[in-house]
RNA sequence: GGGUGCUUAGCUCAGUUGGGAGAGCAUCGCCCUUACAAGGCGAGGGUCGGCGGUUCGAGCCCGUCAGCACCCACCA
């Protein structure tokens, strides 16, 4: 093996060799697991969310292979029809070029052009991540199974009466063009401005004011309303006022949703270009009057003077009219909250149109009841409240995207646009009883990509087909992913699966926190805080990096910030880590809160863990190269007392990954590893190696060896890679005939020693108080101690008898001595085990004065817990009524406290005599 | 306006039914002891956000206040 870890070169080798080897692909028999991708979007690259994300869902997935299941991690991508055809477009503008200029053909020809290109980097990307994903089944949302999947759910619904079409106020993002579902826009906090504006009442007897933060839609007002209990306003009810600007009359109106207090107790009414407008035109039976473009510039419903121009153009000019009419009041400041669409930005505007909607009500009850009676279990459980809280107001779901990227309505018009719905024209045709003659033409609209989202557990696995597959692993097992799409895509797919599957469409949702940088704040392009996850595995030096931040910006002016920021946190560029580093990084970042900060730091010394387990592994391979190791006929204690530990950290691990704690069983794993299997057992190895005894070391090197061999298994599911290139040295030493780690059996706990335990506990405190006095009085590493014993019970003699060996070679003590317990001490440094001194003569070795001050502090600290022990036993109600073993606990550590601070004072007593 | 989460060592975070506060990184000291200096051995460092309550006992349970973050919401 070579001397230090290089992770490019084994982590290149063995991912090929599992995918030739087909060993992704769910073997036969066994039960199922199955975890379903959440399809990253074809467009752009896997950033840290989804590497964190798949890290942890190929941890699932190689963990229950282990366990012996027919284990499927179901691969795919997305369509991402905004995002997508926003790309795409931008694409064609730095070529001079519209969607118009090539026609809905051609554009979606060159989107699936553009597909092959930047989803293959995507595979890629997973390929390097060492995602286990069952590549033979990839699947992507609009391939044509998928697609004739989505049709015929649409039609179902249709025929059922879930879907339907309808004249609605929708979420218009003007810049895009096309409705948007409500979670598509987020609501943002800005500070805008009231506006007071005078209409003049027709009979001519003054004015009423009204509050507004958008005067421009003044001009497709059709009343003024008012609170009916409103004492100031009543006799107005009825009452017409003139329309300023516009030369029409709008009725004054009395509703309920008026709130006296604010602004005026009047409100304009625009039905068209407001949501609650909206309702209130419907219940008073108003006018609606739609005054703007699809582009949100004003049509021709707006007078003359203000056609054609841009809203928020034409509201400066309204004003600027308002005040010279002497019809503006007064303006206020007033902080407002403004709708913006999700990917443009734009600001969205309600807007009358006709789309297609999801009748919701009836699938969100079951979809409620699921999760409510467990079938379905959030991981953590208190996100099933967020997910009660939005199911509970949820509202009809608008389906219809005004694009050309994504599936097509399966709808088609006659002349008179009555509507038909068909699996093709001619199904529809066939169903709407039409004949040929009759000319049809297809809805221009597709469907939200959410829509197809949320049958991806049923498509993938062949749905509407019978498949097998889709036997074996519907309902899938569980669901990994971000609190921020729960809306967007886990309920969806509940409801979806319940409905066309009759069952729920995984059993758990696990839901992971957010990737942060190392300051908290979100990853993003335009922060110029991105980090490429295959930068942390490759490395990256600084120049490039700067490049790769500053590029294709889109506010250029902020390059200089990022470029400096970047110079400053990464003066050197990024290591190479590897990729199981940043794995085992991720996962033992996964705790249960919701932002997860990303820091270097941790990276660095994950990767030291790699070099670790390497390193031991080069030790535990040059003891036994060239030996028969065979079957331990006999144990030592050592032997007996890390197969214990080994079996601990096993079921620790088993249940820290059953209760979806990777960070736990990380840790769990790199405590063991470092702390008992390195620090301490290849310690111990080394005197055991050197002795003669045949048997007892050809038992130490087969324990060196399996142990190594079950910890390469444990830790396999979290670094795949440097675990592989280890167990393919270790195992035919052991006899094991396995092809790869991957298809080995997660290694099962067993039986803990106590009594190997305790007798190895009992040589760490020697030796750790040995190395104390060592390094407090220091002395040299290498100088060889007398020590003497005294005192103690006759386990100490008897353990001592045992491990004299292990000891001394390991303390470096050149010799030990029993001495009276009357003995003059008084000129040793001391530790304490138990009842037993540990003492080291300081003759020649160290002045008296350092030996005083350390035991000082150690009597010190001995007094403080005395105290309080003492404090504790010494309260009666403690006594009385804590639990019994709880005192008992107590009382022994009093008495443990009390002598040592016994041995401690008399040492130091000793001491002070000499120094005098 | 509703809701959720967070506040523990200098930094990033664990702490599973309440019973002597832990890790990694950083800091300090000694050591290149042939698996590993990407290392070894040892050390220092915390009124667990504030206040109050329950309890023999609170980082953990309850109340309250403060700060931070996020989600939802049609008051013009």
């Amino acid at each position: 093996m070579d001397k230090s870890y290089a992770p490019a070169v084994i982590e290149t080798r063995w991912y090929q060799a599992w995918e030739e080897a087909d060993y992704f692909s769910p073997r036969p028999g066994g039960e199922s697991f199955c975890i379903m991708l959440p399809p990253p979007n074809v467009t752009g690259n896997l950033h840290m969310g989804h590497a964190f994300q798949d890290t942890i869902m190929d941890v699932l997935t190689r963990y229950h292979r282990m366990l012996g299941k027919s284990a499927l991690w179901q691969p795919g991508m997305d369509h991402a029809g905004i995002a997508t055809q926003m790309v795409v477009e931008r694409l064609l503008g730095s070529k001079g070029k519209s969607r118009h200029d090539l026609g809905r053909e051609g554009f979606v020809q060159a989107v699936w052009d553009w597909k092959e290109e930047s989803g293959g980097m995507i595979h890629k990307q997973m390929r390097r991540l060492g995602a286990s994903v069952d590549w033979k089944n990839d699947c992507f949302t609009m391939d044509e199974n998928l697609s004739e999947a989505v049709t015929k759910v649409f039609v179902d619904l249709y025929e059922d009466g879930l879907i339907y079409r309808g004249k609605c106020l929708v979420n218009w993002d003007p810049v895009l063009r096309t409705a948007l579902s409500d979670l598509e826009v987020l609501s943002e906090h800005e500070s805008g401005k009231l506006w007071h504006i005078r209409y003049p009442r027709s009979d001519g007897k003054g004015h009423v004011v009204v509050a507004t933060t958008r005067p421009e839609t003044l001009l497709g007002d059709t009343a003024v309303a008012v609170n009916p209990d409103d004492e100031r306003y009543r006799q107005l009810v009825g009452l017409e006022l003139e329309l300023p600007l516009t030369g029409r009359k709008i009725p004054v109106i009395a509703d309920d949703y008026v709130d006296k207090d604010f602004g005026t107790g009047c409100v304009k009414i625009t039905p068209a270009h407001d949501f609650s407008d909206y309702e209130i035109g419907k219940r008073h039976h108003l006018t609606m009057i739609n005054v703007l473009h699809q582009d949100a510039s004003l049509n021709d419903n707006a007078p003359d003077a203000y056609r054609g121009m841009d809203r928020f153009e034409a509201r400066i000019k309204i004003v600027s009219d308002l005040e010279s009419a002497g019809l503006l009041e007064k303006v206020e400041n007033h902080d407002m909250v403004i709708p913006r669409g999700d990917r443009s930005g734009a600001v969205i505007e309600p807007y009358l149109t006709d789309q297609w909607y999801v009748r919701i009500a009836p699938l969100a009850e079951p979809a409620v009841k699921a999760v409510e009676v467990g079938r379905i279990e959030f991981v953590p459980a208190n996100w099933s409240k967020t997910y009660f809280d939005w199911m509970h107001r949820i509202e009809d779901w608008c389906i219809s995207r005004q694009l050309w990227w994504g599936h097509r309505v399966p709808a088609w018009y006659d002349a008179d646009g009555t509507i038909y719905v068909g699996m093709d024209e001619a199904d529809a045709r066939h169903r709407g009883g039409l004949g040929m003659e009759v000319e049809l033409s297809q809805d221009e609209d597709v469907l939200d990509t959410w829509f197809s989202s949320a049958l991806w557990p049923f498509t993938t696995l062949g749905w509407p087909t019978e498949t097998p597959r889709l036997e074996q692993f519907y309902p899938t097992s569980v669901l990994v992913t971000g609190f921020d799409i729960i809306f967007f895509w886990v309920a969806r797919m509940i409801m979806m699966g319940l409905r066309f599957m009759g069952d729920v469409p995984f059993r758990k949702v696990y839901i992971h926190g957010l990737i942060r940088d190392s300051h908290g704040q979100k990853m993003s392009k335009s922060k110029g805080n991105v980090l490429d996850p295959i930068d942390l595995v490759d490395g990256i030096d600084l120049e490039s990096l700067v490049a790769k931040r500053i590029s294709g910006l889109m506010q250029p002016q902020m390059a200089p910030a990022i470029e400096k920021a970047t110079r400053r946190e990464f003066p050197d560029g990024i290591q190479a880590f590897g990729c199981d580093a940043l794995r085992f990084t991720f996962a033992a970042l996964a705790t249960t809160g919701r932002d997860i900060r990303f820091d270097l730091g941790r990276i660095e010394g994950y990767r030291n863990f790699c070099n670790k387990l390497w390193n031991a592994a080069r030790y535990v391979l040059m003891q036994t190269d060239g030996h028969d190791v065979t079957e331990p006929e006999l144990l030592s204690v050592a032997d007996r007392w890390i197969l214990s530990r080994t079996h601990q950290m096993l079921a620790e691990v088993q249940g820290h990954i059953a209760a979806y704690r990777m960070d736990l069983a990380s840790q769990a794993l790199y405590e063991f590893v470092w702390n008992e299997y390195c620090d301490w057992y290849l310690e111990l190895s080394k005197p055991s190696l050197a002795q003669d005894g045949k048997i007892l070391k050809n038992a130490t090197r087969h324990t060196l060896l399996h142990v190594l061999e079950i910890s390469l298994r444990a830790l396999h599911s979290f670094m795949p890679f440097i675990t592989e290139e280890i167990w393919q040295r270790v195992k035919g030493p052991l006899g094991i005939s396995g092809e790869t780690i991957m298809h080995q059996p997660f290694p099962p706990s067993g039986d803990i020693d106590l009594q190997a335990g305790e007798d190895i506990g009992w040589l760490k405190q020697i030796l750790q108080g040995i190395r104390r006095i060592r390094s407090e009085l220091d002395l040299a590493p290498s100088l060889k101690l007398d020590v003497e014993l005294q005192a103690g019970k006759e386990s100490d003699r008897s353990r001592f008898k045992q491990f004299e060996h292990l000891l001394a070679s390991i303390g470096r003590v050149q010799s030990f001595q029993w001495i009276d317990d009357r003995a003059d001490t008084s000129k040793s440094a001391v530790a304490l085990v138990g009842d037993l001194k540990v003492l080291i003569p300081l003759a020649g070795l160290v002045d008296v004065q350092a030996e005083l001050k350390r035991i000082g502090k150690l009597i010190l600290r001995e007094q403080a817990d005395l105290n309080r022990s003492k404090a504790k036993v010494g309260n009666r109600k403690f006594v009385e009524k804590a639990p019994p073993e709880v005192v008992e606990q107590e009382k022994e550590r009093l008495a443990d406290h009390e002598a040592k601070l016994e041995r401690f004072k008399s040492q130091l007593e000793q001491l002070e005599s000499l120094r005098d």
